[in-house]
DNA sequence: ATTATTCTGTTGTCTATACAAGTTGTATCA
DNA sequence: TGATACAACTTGTATAGACAACAGAATAAT
């Protein structure tokens, strides 16, 4: 196992802020406070934050630090807009249902074939969440996890709820990256029903690829968005 | 002149890839080679690099080199899926017809308001643009550049169709990044009239803020897209 | 009291070097 | 011939240090 340091580094204080050590808005220690932890450069040090800021996890700021950034977004790339605002606003966290647990399934969805370069993959644990935002649903998606590796996973429930935290800490799986098509595409009856939309609404379609830390381990994912309340916003 | 070296490495090997100077899935000169050229060190001409891969012109490869990435994306990020390929397999290449030319004009577009900051930017030069490939509409877009320091703009023609080229070459303005809001909403009688498509059909609307190298200069856009035939993509 | 100036701590840029590790072509050996 | 070993490239990781630029607080000058 050769782990490059500053993904080590990258990877802890990603746990740490997910994990909620650093704070939401707070500042991080400095690069300096950081090289001394970590026993590292400022050079290595600055990757691992310059990663976190391309993840969406930090800003930085010349002169002053590195800062948490408010939301705490499930992959850096896409949020919800106004997600943010209405979780810190209120107390109500944005809800996630799970409305078909972790089964095992073979991949038989064919839009995701062109993003799948291997196919040596047999079967693949299989979910289908709704995720709520002050109780309007807006996301409705379908997750599919090489089955591989993963010891126990169908049995025990998500930690907090969050797949990729469970990924990171019970099987050091870090999701890094992705990549994906978007498409407008006119809701079907199940679906419509599930955003509370008409039939034939517009809906965003995202089909996703993740990339995580262990090569050749690749998450992909479908989801149905309704962006008549929010939209989707991403950066870089 | 206090523009960071490794940000004149970029622009130049930028400006190279654009101008076909460096060919598309051609290799780029080696770090070493770049390191002599620009008088630098390897650190500096990897930090021009890594920069050109987050803006997705180019990749890289352990042992191998840096390629010139086939499709040259408008800005990196998003890309229309399949150009590459039609571009490519035929010498048909994606046309761009200017609608309306560029006049000048005020920001009455309210969906822009939540992404401009500062309201201190008078007037606009406006474009209307309308995007093909193969001769099949794709996307429809509505462009605001401040009018500040920009000579002769309305005047001139844009060098090789490409608005991004001529803010570069002319005006020394490089468009580094951008944020952008995505939606899916039913296709307007104007839209779906240029695009094709019936009205109401599920389009991809994408609103724009790009910025630049010019310190508060930035370019909006609202854009259109028909998703039917070629997916929007996006990276890391 | 208000305004400048200085100081301190932070991130940004850059140099110079070293070794590790992946890729590819070439030479050697069986 | 065919496989293996090697050499010469490439990019990846990491160290150690230096100075510049910026933000904010403390201090000095007015």
């Amino acid at each position: 196992m050769k782990i490059p340091l500053y993904r080590q580094i990258q990877a802890s204080l990603k746990e740490k802020i997910t994990s909620g050590v650093y704070e939401e808005g707070g500042l991080l220690p400095s690069e300096n406070d950081l090289c001394t932890e970590f026993n590292a450069t400022r050079m290595t040090v600055r990757q691992a934050l310059n990663e976190l800021v391309r993840e969406g996890y930090i800003t930085r700021q010349h002169g002053k630090g590195s800062t948490v950034s408010a939301s705490r977004k499930s992959l850096g790339l896409l949020s919800l807009k106004g997600w943010t605002e209405v979780v810190v606003a209120s107390d109500r966290h944005g809800k996630t249902l799970v409305l078909e647990g972790p089964v095992l399934k073979k991949l038989e969805d064919t839009a995701f074939k062109p993003l799948i370069d291997e196919e040596k993959h047999e079967e693949f644990i299989f979910f289908k969440r709704l995720r709520l935002v002050e109780d309007s649903p807006v996301m409705y998606e379908h997750t599919y996890i090489p089955n591989e590796n993963l010891p126990n996973f169908i049995e025990e429930p998500l930690l907090e709820g969050s797949l990729f935290r469970t990924l990171l800490i019970r099987y050091q799986v870090d999701v890094q990256s992705m990549t994906q098509e978007v498409r407008a595409i006119a809701a079907d009856k199940e679906t419509a029903n599930l955003l509370k939309i008409k039939v034939k609404s517009p809906v965003l379609h995202l089909l996703r690829k993740y990339k995580t830390s262990i090569d050749g381990f690749f998450l992909y994912s479908s989801i149905y968005c309704n962006t008549e309340k929010f939209a989707i916003s991403s950066f870089n």
